[in-house]
DNA sequence: AGAAGTCACGAAAACGTTTTCGTGTTAAAA
DNA sequence: TTTTAACACGAAAACGTTTTCGTGACTTCT
């Protein structure tokens, strides 16, 4: 087990100097081209590469950047992160992953660790404990250490760093719109507590399209499902939930669901109390996800295009970590991301 | 904008040598306790944090494991990261991850890049391009250099190291047998080209369990489907194939698809040529996937149990690391990790 | 009082780079 | 022939740590 050779042991061998070799191998004038043939040689020959560890440290710049999440094993974070390694890699840098698990403490833990040295900046989208804390401090304390953030997804308006979008509110609207459209006269929607951003801003759309269209929005229409159990283990509490829904109001004939999972429960609900899709009820969903797909029949969606916001934000990021941050004062940009709405065959 | 605070920083403001502050943060007995104390509130007044990337030059240790897969968008993919990023983070060690979305080229690069001191020790699934190619320099090369490697589920037998799968053959005899009980006298078998290794295991426990229940596999039962298309995109594709597979086989009363995608395919087309589920024909799948259990009906199918692969793969890693690998000739395991039988309503 | 020992701290090396500056040798110019 | 310039290379510092070894100033023992 040879360990990987360093430029001191090929200066040892060619009986030269440490700098010399150093100098050869970028290929400096001021080596003599006799010099820099046969190190060179020796070098290609024992496959030498740089340590990176080395060079970071020396360059104080570790050409990797730190994804801060709340959960990997979903559709959307997942696409956000190919998104976020594509272009990183195809800019010179290395991903590293953190996983906050929607805990406050592990976002802090993840975010200490990786600010001591180890990344020249953070992608991330808060937990939901952070949201409800509504405690920022160690995103301040990061960026006032000169690491910049970019924000994506779930965003807070109070801390002032570059952000990645979607237009959640138009997207919400448009798609309560399209319901509207198709002659829906009863829109429910499912949505989470207000404390979510995201929730937040879709149920805001949701109502203002009812709004521009001069129908009433009814506080029986309107299902504040409580996210902080995971449904994805307790799938049913959720659809008695929405069967409540359903039952407390007959007239149903929209609905539009704040993510995927709803959607797909709100379905599975209607079509046992006998209601057709798409014909007694609409359906519409907000998401990226891999069910809406493959659902029977398949769901009309808002895409958020979770890769193009990956790609944005990393762009954000490294553009901000390569440029000269003292040139001007702190420019903080916001990309929104547009929505689409797929419709697939839960709609007419 | 202060930049970290420095040991030497330190030891300059109290005027004490590098040497001192050093030892008076980890609490050395060499130091007094008046220097002690005064150096300690200075650091934490300042929030130092020792420089990780001096630690890891210093300690030729990054702490940190590199984790190198086809494709991160993937269920069963993301749920191995999370189980290698929980125990990686309890045994101390960050997560850096590569993607080489099924390129040879890309899977090289990648371990090249992080290779260079960048991480410890490896946790990969190897790409299809590099089991079509049988190219494994890469893998002998990372170790001989000293940098260990545990493959998990797409793994090569040429390749000695440690090494984390589930009972593929076993998983799929199983599966096979379930519906054999269940009655079904037409088994058709959904699977991959040979090439890929989980495939061809999987092809290996369906031609057993036939076998053992003296009934002849058929040549016109089984569909091997060229999986370098992505289905995801060019879903009609396999559709028409698994039509065909249907039709000329009108007798097909049970399937076993060697993963989630061509189970569900399946029951669609199924469904589409007026076949009821279970009744007229039962399938069973393959996977940890996120589709099976939403969908209509749930499909049956053999777990994985992807996060207790990360998991067992993240031990085995640090384990290695860990582990004084002098003291005796390298001795690798491989791990397998059960499969479990989820019986959903797919089958009867 | 001299020897021996303890205490508290500093100097320096090492990890693997890059880069600035200095220097000895040779060739060109005066 | 002497001065100057070009050439080819080496020494050393720096990035931020930890750790080994040395050393001066006191204590303590005899």
């Amino acid at each position: 087990m040879r360990r990987k050779i360093t430029l001191k042991q090929i200066a040892r061998e060619l009986d030269v100097s440490i700098s010399t070799v150093s100098k050869a191998l970028s290929n400096s004038i001021e080596i003599s081209d006799d010099t820099k043939q046969k190190i060179q040689a020796f070098a290609k020959l024992y496959n030498y590469r740089p340590n990176n560890i080395a060079l970071s440290l020396k360059n104080r710049k570790t050409n990797t950047i730190g994804i801060l999440i709340p959960e990997i094993v979903h559709h959307f974070f997942s696409k956000v992160i190919r998104g976020v390694e594509l272009v990183a890699n195809r800019r010179g840098y290395n991903v590293i992953i953190g996983l906050s698990n929607e805990s406050f403490a592990k976002e802090v833990i993840n975010m200490e660790m990786l600010a001591n040295g180890s990344i020249d900046g953070f992608i991330l989208s808060i937990s939901k404990e952070t949201q409800q804390l509504q405690d920022y401090h160690h995103f301040n304390e990061t960026m006032s250490q000169g690491i910049p953030i970019v924000m994506f997804d779930r965003v807070v308006s109070e801390i002032n760093c570059d952000k990645v979008i979607v237009d959640d509110f138009k997207g919400a609207k448009t798609a309560v719109e399209k319901l509207i459209e198709n002659n829906c006269k009863h829109i429910a929607l499912i949505t989470t507590k207000d404390y979510v951003s995201v929730g937040k801003l879709r149920t805001q759309g949701y109502l203002q399209a009812l709004e521009e269209h001069k129908m009433t929005p009814m506080a029986d229409l309107i299902l504040k499902v409580d996210d902080t159990v995971d449904y994805e283990v307790h799938l049913d509490a959720l659809e008695a939930e929405i069967e409540r829904l359903f039952k407390s109001n007959k007239s149903i004939d929209g609905v539009f669901a704040v993510n995927e999972l709803y959607a797909l429960s709100a379905m599975k609900v209607a079509r046992k109390l006998g209601l057709e899709i798409p014909n007694d009820v609409q359906v519409i969903g907000f998401t990226d996800g891999v069910l809406s797909k493959h659902a029977t029949p398949s769901l009309s969606t808002v895409s958020q295009h979770a890769q193009q916001m990956g790609e944005a934000a990393a762009d954000l990021l490294i553009d901000k970590i390569e440029s000269d941050y003292n040139d001007e004062e702190e420019q903080f940009k916001t990309v929104v991301i547009a929505t689409d709405l797929i419709e697939r065959d839960s709609t007419k």
